[in-house]
DNA sequence: TTGATTTACTTAGGTCTCTAAGTAAAATCA
DNA sequence: TGATTTTACTTAGAGACCTAAGTAAATCAA
């Protein structure tokens, strides 16, 4: 077999070196590479479909349940208003939602699958259950259980951490936190800070 | 302490539904919400250092094999070369890497740490490490290890498929992609080619 | 040795996610 | 009731990653 080229490095090249000894402190890193697989694996069927990978999570919510606010969306995804504003914003242009206000309440915006929205459903879950089988093939299924439960745990074990945390010194830093910083040590000079020169 | 308001929705929410029934095509989300904890719980660490969490990645490798290429980097960290680029560059103005060439090329970018990028390693390493701790706490040592081995196996198994599928019909769609059908899907009135189902 | 190809770095721009900072509407309270 | 707080959606903009498309240097072929 003659190995055609040398294949894309991004998916082959992150495998090299996990063989190797994984240190300890290294979880994050592989837990991030199967993120990584997962969803470009996905997000390849998808876009047959015109979805994107974004909208799939939201999809899949409304397909459960129809008519939630965007502030509910957020809630059941797990992200923060405005990846769903986006979102629903584009899925919306797409032709896959509708955002409806009700005479109620005219601050709450209320999502809404169309035909074409929910006609989505019998495509894509086919997709997501074909990548779980390739991710998983080979693995003994009571690995799976456990890598399921084990990750669950460090999920809540980090975010109890976190709570534990609040409001004390560390917070997630601001977007532009390191912008300013590089912007920083880069304006020649080292001298002071921020000039943020004409 | 009249504790601050009702805690992050972020980091907690989360939580709800994965206690309850995970269906089989849940495993994408299940990964990538861990793959979230651990990445913000390390970010916020390293803020204090001024350190992103994209500087991470390319700090540990050069604290082990100082004077690689740009290319390399990439290849070590399985990112693209311009995620490197970018990152590099940062890190450069931060004064944590030198870029040099050699004189027996002009093509390669050779990047070496400064002395401040390499104390960084004593200080950061402790917080990946706890980190790490605080990920696996309560865990059973024997779950972590079937855990890793079998995210392992499942990124092997993903790039297999893709591999195996290389060239064939399916590709990872251009960055603009969505773009383009979302503009062109909503380029006003939907009169023609944008009906869902041709 | 010249032309074609490959390699390594760059630039451009897009997705997804986030924090920060609005802006209105709704709810609460004095 | 009117003033204050909370809620829900928006806008702005950054970081990390990607694909696509350069550009220049190095290597290979004829």
């Amino acid at each position: 077999m003659p190995i055609p080229k040398a294949q894309s490095p991004t998916t082959d090249v992150v495998l090299r070196h996990w063989r190797e000894a994984v240190p300890n402190d290294r979880l994050a890193h592989l837990v991030k590479d199967a993120t990584r697989g997962l969803v470009r694996a996905l997000t390849m069927r998808l876009a047959e479909h015109r979805v994107s990978f974004g909208h799939w999570a939201f999809l899949r919510i409304l397909w459960e349940t129809d008519g939630l606010t965007q502030r509910g969306l957020s809630l059941q995804a797990g992200v923060m208003e405005p990846t769903t504003f986006a979102a629903i914003k584009a899925m919306e242009k797409l032709g896959y939602v509708e955002r409806r206000q009700k005479p109620s309440s005219r601050k709450n915006v209320y999502v809404f699958l169309t035909p074409a929205g929910r006609a989505l459903k019998g495509k894509l879950v086919p997709f997501a259950e074909g990548v779980n089988d390739i991710a998983v093939r080979g693995i003994p299924a009571a690995d799976v259980a456990v890598t399921r439960r084990t990750l669950l745990a460090m999920i809540e074990n980090l975010a109890a951490e976190e709570a534990a945390s609040q409001g004390a010194t560390r917070r997630m830093p601001s977007t532009r936190h390191m912008g300013r910083l590089v912007a920083e040590a880069g304006n020649g000079t080292r001298r002071r800070g921020a000039q943020p020169n004409p």
